[in-house]
RNA sequence: GGGGGUGUAGCUCAGUUGGUUAGAGCGAUCGCCUGUCACGCGAUAGGUCGAGGGUUCGAGUCCCUUCACUCCCGCCA
């Protein structure tokens, strides 16, 4: 038998009754009468009132602890009156009649109260986290979190994937984020980067013959933070197949997705199968290669309209002139919605940084007409013409903006979430998911005006490539996907180029010559030349898929210890500063800038 | 690197137009209370109003600088 325990704290039940028991947890409240008090014993597991008396000489000290003292309790359990049973908790029809108790952790008084559904400052809540992690929500959600896992890798397993663990010090990558960088105290003067994702070892593996790999791996950038992206490390279920198409790797991770979000989460999923979209296609219809499917409204490019003669909008007129497009979101039947309504929106784009969104209402009394401050500047025709290219009808509400191209895909994306979220039309209880596929293999740098690789630079490029078409390298597409879920960028992957000739071609293209290549990706370049197979895989965000099933806005919700947005741990301290000794054994030097 | 928000008791917050001694709830301490489950009642302690400077007879409140936290842009193949 335990020393400290015969139950957990959620395992007492009426036939139970009578038995001399040891439970042990957290003093999570007590609620004093003076001559009787009630102590809510708590553990991972659950809550168990407990109960002592003025007659019982340990009253009075027990009278005294403070909440979350550790407590071993020796006691009866009781049957509860029918008046005084609690539903609340699993142990609610029993009570622990105490014997005697033991501390077994004391506790100081706390900085923040445990026993709370109250939100806190973030930083007190990382300063203690232990004492957060205490709290039932996040305690839930971290919990959700190793379930979540571990249902993942019985998946993987089950399909015949085998999880491997690739190397934390690793070689500083040319491509993608900032690295971070450990020094070498055998090699002076070199560093290790610790793996922004483990890309190539994963590429190699299938290399080496092993067919299926995956591994729940830890993924590192020095990049800043935001609300869905920790600073510093995050994980990845990262996965590689041997021999297949992309379809084959959409069936695998689509299955997998569906298993675990139907299992995880009591809402719907919008698509068992998930649509397949072109990035082109995202761009256009909603201004960005993460759309939430759950919006209804779209994105228009009416930039034609405007070269009709009984269009006398001049502004527009003039910036299309010279290289702008105009683009629209139509709303359903908004004709009633206060001026306010549409002046906000327009108010909030020019906080945005646009130059505003314009908007007219159709309308009919008798006659077509455009309802608003620029409705004047439309024809009939051109009215008809827009409700046609928009898919809109009397009653709807256009919203137009005219820009650049990149400016303007930035605010009408901004501007569909925004307007649906004025008209409620997002559904919470919804997952959607859909692929981004046929990414470009290539963009302009808007700065540099270099060619570079748009995403993974081993990605495979659709089609045979001729000599001619390389030399057009932004058509080229490839074989490049994304998960993307109620506007979250789950996860991104490809079919690898597995030719070592084809990727000098591409390298060639971004500006690195094959001596470069040789040298930057020696370990990849060469393992190609030895019978690589035809192999893709991908890698979706563990954290992002947890917070999407916990529900939760904030990443930091669903990580055990993470770091805060200027990626520090205020908990242990870290980064913090280390001796002149271990400085002189890693042979470094500091030149910190002012 | 840039923009927004927040910062008042251990915690969550209020604090009017610049005006007397800066308040409440929870927590802490002390007292009362035998059926609560957010127990109840009474009392006490607890403040560099994030920091520094300025305007003013007078600043939590206005101005400037700065720091911390946070959200966003850049960045994240």
């Amino acid at each position: 038998m335990s020393k400290y325990r015969t139950h957990k704290c959620n395992e007492l039940r009426k036939q139970d009754l009578d038995k001399e028991i040891l439970i042990s947890g957290w003093i999570n409240k007590k609620r004093d009468h003076g001559n009787i008090l009630f102590i809510d014993l708590r553990d991972n597991y659950g809550i168990t009132q407990c109960i002592i008396d003025k007659e019982n000489k340990n009253f009075l000290e027990l009278e005294k602890i403070q909440l979350e003292t550790v407590v071993k309790i020796d006691g009866k359990v009781v049957e509860r009156s029918s008046e005084t049973v609690n539903k609340d908790i699993e142990t609610g029809d029993i009570e622990v009649v105490i014997n005697k108790f033991e501390v077994l952790g004391t506790c100081k008084e706390l900085p923040m109260p445990v026993f709370s559904d109250q939100e806190y400052a973030e930083e007190i809540r990382l300063k203690y986290r232990f004492l957060d992690l205490r709290r039932k929500k996040i305690h839930e959600n971290i919990i959700l979190r190793s379930k979540v896992i571990s249902f993942i890798r019985n998946e993987m397993t089950s399909a015949g994937f085998l999880e491997f663990q690739t190397p934390i010090l690793t070689s500083s990558s040319p491509e993608g984020a900032r690295d971070f960088l450990v020094p070498s105290r055998l090699n002076p003067g070199k560093f290790y980067a610790l793996p922004q994702a483990p890309q190539q070892f994963k590429q190699l593996i299938m290399v080496s013959g092993f067919d299926k790999y995956f591994q729940i791996a830890p993924c590192f950038r020095d990049e800043d933070a935001r609300a869905d992206r920790s600073p510093g490390e995050f994980y990845q279920l990262d996965l590689e197949m041997s021999f297949v198409e992309q379809e084959d790797v959409f069936n695998v991770v689509e299955k997998l997705l569906v298993n675990t979000f139907k299992k995880f989460s009591d809402k719907k999923l919008m698509y068992d199968q998930f649509p397949k979209i072109s990035y082109a296609d995202a761009m256009l219809k909603y201004g960005s290669d993460k759309p939430d499917l759950r919006n209804p409204l779209v994105i228009n490019d009416i930039t034609e309209v405007f070269s009709r003669e009984d269009v006398s909008f001049e502004i527009f007129k003039k910036l299309i002139k010279s290289g702008s497009k105009v683009r629209c979101i139509s709303t359903k039947n908004t004709k009633d919605k206060p001026r306010s309504f549409f002046d906000n929106i327009d108010k909030w784009a020019k906080e945005q940084g646009a130059s505003g969104l314009a908007y007219f209402t159709f309308e009919d009394d008798g006659k077509l007409s455009a309802k608003g401050p620029i409705g004047k500047f439309f024809s009939k025709e051109a009215l008809v013409e827009i409700m046609k290219k928009t898919n809109s009808e009397v009653g709807d509400s256009i919203f137009m903006a005219c820009g650049k191209l990149n400016e303007l895909e930035k605010i009408t994306a901004l501007a569909r979430d925004k307007i649906a979220q004025d008209l409620d039309l997002i559904d919470d209880n919804i997952f959607a998911f859909c692929w981004i596929v046929d990414y470009p293999m290539f963009e302009r740098d808007e700065i540099t005006n270099k060619i570079g690789f748009s995403h993974n630079p081993f990605s495979m490029p659709q089609g045979d490539l001729t000599d001619k078409e390389l030399e057009d390298p932004l058509n080229i597409l490839a074989y490049q996907y994304d998960i993307v879920c109620n506007g979250i960028e789950l996860s991104s992957g490809a079919i690898r180029n597995h030719k070592p000739e084809l990727m000098y071609k591409l390298f060639s293209i971004a500006g690195y010559d094959k001596q470069q290549v040789d040298e930057k990706f020696s370990g990849m370049i060469n393992a190609l030349s030895f019978g690589a197979p035809p192999h893709g895989g991908i890698a979706p965000g563990i954290d992002r898929i947890v917070m999407l099933l916990a529900n939760e806005k904030n990443i930091r919700e669903v990580t055990m210890f993470p770091m805060n947005q200027n990626a520090q741990d205020l908990m242990m301290k870290a980064p913090s500063e280390v001796n002149e000794e271990q400085l002189k054994e890693l042979n470094l030097a500091l030149k910190i800038k002012k």
